[in-house]
DNA sequence: ATTATTTTAAGTATAAATACTTATATTTAC
DNA sequence: GTAAATATAAGTATTTATACTTAAAATAAT
């Protein structure tokens, strides 16, 4: 009964990390790891022709991120299960995760067991967080009773201009710099810089430079 | 003849990581974790009465970083191997890694087969740089040729008032800020910011915040 | 004890960012 | 096609940072 192992699709940049991890689970004999990818988008392709059973997915990659990816497997009603892995413990990353449809979430701080356990509860249809997660989660469940709609919400919702303006930001250019490359006036940076600083709710470049960074804003 | 096996340290603060390459390292007949450590502290005070033959360290850690460890392994006159992990290529990583006196240096991006060859190397006292590295290597080793004791140097040579300011920086107090918490003036705030700015070859906050995260500045 | 280094802090002038408000084109969406 | 959102940009006043130079105390090192 137990003749079919659980088909396992791994994405993550790091070939080393991948190759640890295969291993890891290859001493498994109930699991087998089909196929890997090293970028969000490259995982995607697989997984439409592979149909796996189950994705695990690194959230920092090239090209399309792991969360991207579980939001596009949910939208094409793929069957396959998804396991995030993580090397930070961000709260928006576990709640964007969440919401994106993730059935499991993990720390890299994780054991092999409780890596193992997560993924075999997730293969059977349950949802896995590890420990320090399900705070979060329980967290934010009570304040998103009170209000609902208002938590993780997409990104920033920064206008694209904006996001424009936030990568030049972003590579130490000054409004007035920033004015000459786009053709606007450095009163206009100045707005939009304004802008965005609110709306990411930072008082300052580093805690700018921070947030950016913590959320994967260009 | 090939009856005893490479004893191997693991040093990662990732667990599933170390996992990872423990399964992968444990798949191989002629190689044993004999145990790991979660941060540098924990690795040196291992190494010291385990005496292994190898040591895979990552240089991001908590308490120690994977450098220092190198560094204190060589001083101490340690006869353990080094190997060196990093998910970064940093150019400074690298040069910092091998002025320490590690045998390798891997980055994370290299694939099983790599590892486990840079692994045989450096146990048979050879040295091994994965590919991208070597050419950097290769370039300094040059540029140090016509200016000896150049490359390097130690940190940034910022001195203690200025690696407090530049903590302060990072939190992204301003100036004035700065001056009145440690009661000195604004304008001697400012002299200290730009010394260590120049210092550290940055023109913008953002730069500055970059390296300073690179380099592990607080 | 005497260099050397570090820390302190002032001056001067310029450039940049902050913290708004107001207001008009221009898109985009329904 | 009209409303809503976005992008544009000006005004005003204040605060901060930049880019130096100079120079005196205070500490540290040999």
């Amino acid at each position: 009964m137990s003749e079919q192992k659980i088909r396992i699709i791994l994405a993550d940049d790091h070939v080393l990390v991948r190759d640890g991890i295969k291993a890891l689970l290859e001493d498994q004999e109930d699991l087998e790891v089909v196929n890997e990818a090293s970028d969000g988008l490259e995982a995607l392709k697989i997984l439409e022709k592979k149909a796996p059973d189950l994705l695990i997915v690194d959230i920092r990659m090239p090209e399309m991120n792991g969360i991207e990816v579980v939001r596009a497997i949910k939208k094409q009603g793929l069957a396959v299960k998804t396991l995030v892995l993580s090397m930070h413990d961000s709260e928006e990353y576990v709640l964007q995760s969440v919401e994106a449809g993730a059935d499991g979430y993990l720390l890299k701080g994780s054991s092999k067991d409780e890596f193992l356990k997560a993924l075999h509860t997730v293969y059977s249809g349950g949802k896995y967080f590890s420990g320090d997660v399900s705070s979060i989660l329980v967290e934010n469940f009570i304040s998103r009773a009170k209000s609902p709609g208002t938590v993780a919400e997409d990104k920033f919702s920064l206008t694209k201009r904006e996001r424009q303006i936030l990568s030049h930001v972003l590579k130490g250019k000054s409004n007035k710099q920033i004015a000459e490359e786009l053709n606007i006036s450095k009163r206009t940076a100045e707005v939009h810089r304004f802008n965005l600083m609110k709306k990411l709710q930072v008082k300052n470049l580093i805690e700018l430079a921070n947030k950016a960074k913590e959320y994967g804003l260009s």
